[in-house]
DNA sequence: CAGACATACTACGACAGTCGTTGCAACGCC
DNA sequence: GGCGTTGCAACGACTGTCGTAGTATGTCTG
């Protein structure tokens, strides 16, 4: 097992998307070679969730979208992130740190159980 | 924002239950309380999602169910991890910690962008 | 110049897990 | 007798992901 299950990542797809475009807009192709590169080829995002994804935010005023043909004339329709994405993506990065430390505390370093210590 | 919203710990619920099987059979109420008392109220699980795990993980093969009447004479189904069950708690386990090293590529501490440092 | 491959995206229906709601039944408590 | 807690089951709805398929352009290779 080293691919991530996306039951797993659920919930998140959302957020590193967000991620990939606080600095600069960004597209499906290339958002999707970013989430394989930055991961190490340990999570390979759907494209169909991928694009899902950008249908949902851009409803939800996280993102919008304009269209713009690259060097080589192809179309492409690039992502920005809102003021309302980015609100939204710092929520989510402290729902994470609560979310892990909750987890953490049902998950044993090496799957056996570990009794909670004192001043857990 | 102090509760966890439930598509992030998705993916988790089963891996939750079982950590609560690992040392003695327990039954739908308790596992419940437990889970609300150790994530100090941060997490509550829904009973239709608690029940639906427990069939769902049944017919996996992941615990075993058996009917026992409590003290007061209240009938109660009891649920046992299996050794199915404690395997794949164990590798749930793994794929939390490659998990969690993922997303953490893509969250930044105050919602700000961490630019990759060098070595990472 | 044909065919393979990468790029870039859209549409559709299926599926799994969660959730809201409802209902029921037994017990304790005031 | 009504209310709250315990303990569970059944139903249908909804959301996000996924498999499959299809379209279209550009590049590379033989």
């Amino acid at each position: 097992m080293n691919t991530i299950s996306s039951d797993v990542i659920r919930g998140y797809n959302d957020t590193i998307i967000l991620y990939l475009l606080l600095d600069r807009p960004s597209y499906g192709y290339e958002i999707s070679r970013m989430i394989r590169t930055l991961s190490d080829e340990k999570y390979v995002i759907k494209e169909t969730t991928l694009y899902s994804a950008f249908t949902r935010m851009e409803k939800n005023g996280y993102i919008t979208s304009f269209s713009r043909s690259a060097e080589n004339g192809k179309r492409r329709t690039y992502y920005s992130i809102t003021d309302t994405g980015r609100a939204y993506y710092k929520e989510k990065c402290e729902e994470w740190n609560l979310t892990k430390e909750v987890i953490e505390r049902f998950i044993s370093p090496g799957g056996m159980r570990a009794l909670p210590k004192a001043g857990n």
